[in-house]
DNA sequence: ATGTGCCTTCTTTTT
DNA sequence: GAAGGCACAT
């Protein structure tokens, strides 16, 4: 059957060494049909182990033509008759591979063979042509350049062929002695009965080959550039054949019949050698110029790089445009990543034009069609009038072209910037990427209309750390009525200088350093300000609120609240001059880091240059080493590029308060309030600060827990909480000891692992939380069965069956109904540890949200999927039975090739897979769609949505929910030991603690008795921590109370395991 | 420039 | 066991 398609013609494959990866074969035609290609491997070249998996995986349909699925066939040249053999000449062609330099000559090499011996090369060498040479990197090489190249192809064997010799080595060296041939020279010998293709050394473009009229014996066909599945189809042969090899064959040896239709190709011009010219020079010349200037720079006199068009003219015998008798068609192509990224104005690999490729090879078709007939109208609605336009343009020629030369790539234009410029609001851009639901909006202005069609929801941010809502005395949240206990209220009003306020978990001290801030903005003098002082810009944002919330903008406008790094880099703004430090300096990127460190040790390993900055990193945060040396090396790189790092900020800051009186006297001036959360997270350099800060009657205000320190490894010291007294003489200090947050066996239970199970020391903390709650320690015997038991309690929870009252025998605020997702929390000590748990929830369909995660809907797989299915809404089928978002989802990744190849794509395969867990919990399209846009902001580990958050202990401060679960409590894990690596218990069990005093009702320890960590299994024994809780304060879950056969049918190894050990 | 294979490494993390 | 870095190949 003769039909029409596009060939990729492989005379090996480029994909041979993946031999023992089905994956990337079935990559290669999952891009094939996204590209319109059909691939062709032919020639006996290509490898036999390829061809074994062919040939095993695909069911072979006769006369070397095997089939993969209909669309894609793959005729391959073993198990052709031996009589097909010799007939076909395929001339090839390629740019300058390499440069080589022997006997004091340079000559550009087009084919590199390896050899044996640098002897052997020569006699090669004397016997093709070409030259025998030694690589810089020692291996002996054959180099082809193209006038022998040229003389081969015109005085071998009509009947013969030439094999690549980049082809052949790997084929040879891979094939070893099975080859057949005691050497690669005698290999080579025998190539005139096998070779296959040849490479010319000429241009890649047809017509300027078809001006060799020495040519036209030959067929010119194009060889696959592919270098990987991505890239297939740059060039191709367009064959009205029977899909065949006995198709393509006759197609090759009948010039005159229309079986080779023509060709596609690159612009040739991009090529870097392809004027003759000096690149430093500036001078690009075409060859006729270069003859005209006898072959001299006009700007240096020296003689210029000769380029691939020179050849061709010196070598030609027909003017321009000349058509040989077995000329073919040819266009010329540019990739449609190319143009998009070219209309957009940006790099074709970036996610603009990963997105908008997508979305046309959805809604238009395979590339190649877009590139050759779609119809125009058709791009111009999915991607813009500008896009369609370049399309057009291309298909035309209609493009700038600036030859290369001299190692300088050409340039081919599309658009003008000017016209860029002038089009851009005709771009259906989808700005950030955001999917556009309006497939009727042909010429929707972009970013607008596009964004108007999303749902785009406004979170509202639960405030994590509210304490004494519940049960404090009631009061509205007004300046004069403030809900601050006896203790809260002796904090606030604290009239002398320096204060410490020790507050441990839930006892309410954010709100009750935020009725300090708002007293002491109350009595701000005219030209004074309060400084209020976080961590965290998200700890700041939440202060400024709840300040505003109470005493309204004006009043907000004289307290500047902010972190110590944005505190910093504001005086450093204000008074540059001073600190000697340009005034446009820019805040160091993570780039900027590193660049200053390769600048730093250029010749240092990235590895030896990350141990570097961290150490430096250290030292700058007040930790011991002695890297001062290297600290001053990198600090000057940083300057030396006019950014300033975080450390920078810091430290400039206090350098210049400290030694510039008028700076220091006006800051002190202007704050004579100064006020700093979670001050048990404070280091050396903020520490310094706070001591110049506060002076001359400056009062500073200190909030924290020692008990919660969790950040000593970058550089937090508790001892400046320790020695607060000592450090601002006068200081008092006080204690808020009523906690809100926990019910008290909780609290007691906590109580018991900060002091370490001695009863006697733990911290002063009373209940106020009206209501029994219940620590339950759980063991299974590994981790799948932990997270499988964990969904399993979460499911019992939220079902509204409130196993809480039952189990308790005590139904107290009201709040022990059946719980909804956003109640609980999974806490774990490192995030490798996320893993099964994510999987445990997908398969149960519960929604989650893993701390730190990037939204689905930010992938552009998803935002594939999201448009597809907004494209193919309900409403617009008609009353279309679909409304099932699983199946329209199924519908998306069946019809989409969008979809089949992005779950080939290992980065992004598990997505569709969490994709349609979460569709299987949706009833319709659109709240599935809601669902997964919803989640557009980042920061999910405080925006309490109904998901349940899976978070590291560290990212658990300061949030709380009513039902915790502390995956992982083993020793080695909690507290985490690991070899080598310098271990603070007490921190550990601070971490801990910080964890545990989360949980408001309800309280998991579990555990798994074998672990698989760094890939290696290993039996584990209980967490320490847990065994200092009084025994009496624990209950311990039977395995057996499981819905077993719920748990065997969701996992299936590890469960039974843990069900059938010996009891 | 781009793939490929081998090696190392593998807490926590804000600005 | 997975991922990232590095050296090396084309």
């Amino acid at each position: 059957m003769v039909m029409k398609y596009y060939a990729d013609l492989h005379i090996h494959s480029k994909y041979s060494r993946a031999t023992s990866s089905q994956l990337d074969l079935e990559h290669l035609w999952l891009w094939a049909q996204i590209k319109g290609i059909t691939v062709v491997a032919t020639g006996d070249c290509v490898h036999p182990g390829w061809l074994a998996e062919i040939k095993q995986k695909l069911a072979p349909c006769g006369n070397g033509l095997f089939e993969l699925k209909p669309e894609y066939c793959c005729a391959v040249a073993a198990g052709i008759p031996p009589s097909c053999k010799g007939t076909v000449r395929f001339l090839l062609s390629t740019e300058i591979s390499s440069i080589y330099k022997r006997d004091g000559a340079v000559r550009k090499v087009h084919n590199v063979v390896y050899l044996p011996s640098l002897d052997a090369a020569d006699k090669l060498a004397a016997k093709l042509g070409g030259m025998g040479n030694i690589r810089s990197d020692g291996r002996p090489i054959l180099g082809l350049d193209s006038r022998d190249l040229l003389d081969i192809v015109l005085s071998c064997d009509p009947d013969a062929f030439l094999i690549p010799a980049h082809v052949w080595t790997p084929w040879f060296s891979a094939l070893g002695s099975k080859s057949g041939f005691d050497s690669i020279e005698e290999c080579f010998g025998d190539l005139t009965r096998y070779v296959y293709a040849l490479e010319t050394g000429l241009s890649s473009d047809p017509a300027m080959n078809w001006r060799l009229s020495s040519l036209d014996s030959f067929v010119l066909v194009s060889n696959s550039d592919a270098h990987s599945p991505n890239k297939l189809g740059r060039e191709a042969n367009i064959f009205e054949t029977d899909l065949s090899y006995c198709g393509i064959l006759d197609a090759l040896r009948n010039p005159g019949s229309r079986g080779l239709a023509g060709t596609l190709e690159f612009f040739p011009e991009e090529g870097k050698y392809h004027f003759d010219g000096h690149r430093k020079c500036g001078t690009r010349l075409h060859p006729r110029e270069t003859i005209k200037n006898k072959g001299l720079c006009p700007v240096c006199g020296k003689p210029v790089t000769v380029g691939v068009m020179a050849r061709v003219e010196e070598l030609a015998d027909r003017p321009d445009g000349a058509k040989g008798k077995r000329w073919r068609p040819y266009h010329s192509m540019i990739p449609l990543s190319e143009i998009i990224g070219d209309c957009l104005g940006v790099g074709p690999a970036s996610q603009k034009v990963e997105s908008l490729y997508w979305r046309l090879a959805g809604a238009v078709g395979n590339e190649l069609s877009i590139l050759l007939d779609a119809p125009l109208d058709r791009i111009e609605k999915t991607a813009g009038a500008l896009v369609s336009e370049g399309v057009r343009r291309v298909r035309s020629g209609e493009v700038s072209v600036k030859a290369g030369y001299d190692g300088e790539y050409g340039i081919i234009k599309i658009f003008s910037d000017k016209e860029r410029a002038g089009k851009k609001g005709q771009v259906n851009l989808f700005g950030d990427g955001a999917p556009a639901g309006a497939s009727q909006a042909p010429k929707a202005d972009s970013e607008d209309s596009a964004a108007a069609a999303l749902p785009r929801h406004k979170k509202k941010v639960r405030t994590a750390d509210s304490p004494h809502n519940q049960n404090a005395a009631p009061a509205s949240a007004g300046t004069h009525a403030p809900n601050l206990n006896k203790a809260q209220l002796a904090a606030v009003n604290y009239g002398g200088s320096h204060l410490l306020i020790i507050a441990g978990p839930g006892t309410g001290k954010t709100h009750t350093l935020v009725h300090r801030i708002v007293k002491a903005a109350a009595r701000c003098a005219a030209n004074e300000k309060i400084l209020a002082v976080t961590f965290t810009n998200k700890a700041a944002e939440e202060m400024r609120e709840r300040i505003c919330k109470l005493i309204g903008p004006e009043l907000h406008a004289i307290v500047t609240v902010g972190t110590f790094h944005q505190f910093c880099l504001g005086i450093l703004r204000a008074n540059a001059a001073e600190a000697g430090i340009p005034a446009d300096f820019r805040i160091a990127s993570d780039d900027d880091c590193s660049a200053a460190a390769a600048r730093a040790w250029p010749t240092a390993p990235a590895a030896e240059r990350r141990a570097k900055l961290e150490v430096i990193g250290r030292a700058r945060a007040g930790m011991p080493g002695e890297a001062q040396e290297d600290v001053d090396l990198y600090k000057a790189q940083l300057r030396a590029a006019n950014v300033l790092d975080f450390d920078d900020l810091l430290e400039e800051a206090v350098r210049l308060l400290s030694k510039n009186a008028m700076a220091i006297n006006q800051v002190r001036a202007t704050y004579r309030s100064v006020l700093v959360d979670e001050f048990q997270d404070i280091n050396a350099a903020q520490h310094a600060l706070l001591t110049l800060l506060v002076k001359d009657g400056v009062s500073l205000t200190a909030i924290g827990d020692p008990n919660q320190a969790i950040y000593g490894f970058r550089g937090s010291d508790i001892r400046f909480f320790e020695q607060f007294e000592a450090s601002f003489p006068g200081a008092a200090t006080m204690v808020l000891s009523e906690n809100y947050r926990s019910a008290a066996n909780l609290l007691e239970a906590s109580g018991h692992v900060i002091a370490s199970g001695n009863t006697d020391s733990a911290p002063l903390l009373v209940a106020r939380f009206l209501g029994n709650g219940r620590l339950t320690i759980h063991e299974t015997a590994t981790e799948k069965a932990e997270a499988e038991y964990i969904v399993h309690q979460l499911e019992k929870l939220v079902g509204g069956t409130s196993m809480f009252s039952h189990d308790s025998g005590r139904l107290d605020s009201g709040d022990t109904d059946g719980k909804s997702f956003g109640d609980f929390a999974v806490l774990y000590r490192t995030n490798a540890q996320s893993g099964p748990l994510v999987e445990a929830f997908e398969r149960s369909g519960i929604p989650f949200q893993v701390s730190g995660e990037k939204p689905l809907a930010q992938y552009p797989f998803v935002k594939e999927a999201v448009a597809y299915l907004l494209e193919h809404a309900p409403g617009e089928l008609g009353e279309s039975s679909d409304t099932d978002a699983a199946a329209a989802l199924g519908r998306f990744a069946q019809e989409s090739p969008v979809a089949a190849m992005l779950e080939k794509d290992d980065r992004v395969g598990g997505l569709l897979d969490r994709l349609q867990h979460i569709a299987a919990f949706h009833a319709s399209v659109q709240s599935f769609l809601d669902y997964i846009l919803l989640q557009q902001k980042e920061e999910p580990a405080d925006i309490r949505v109904e998901r349940v958050s899976l978070l590291t202990l560290h990212a658990s401060k300061g949030l709380e929910f009513p039902v915790v679960f502390i995956a992982g409590c083993e020793d080695g894990l909690v507290p985490l030991k690991r070899e080598g690596k310098h271990f603070d218990p007490a921190e550990e069990r601070r971490l801990f603690y910080v964890g545990m005093t989360r949980a408001k009702e309800r309280l998991y320890l579990t555990s798994a008795r074998r672990r698989t960590m760094y890939g290696k299994t290993i039996d584990t024994r209980p967490s320490p921590f847990v065994a200092d809780i009084k025994e009496e304060l624990k209950t311990y879950e039977k395995t057996a109370a499981m819905n077993v056969k719920k748990a065997a049918e969701s996992e299936q190894t590890d469960f039974l395991g843990d069900l059938f050990l010996p009891q």
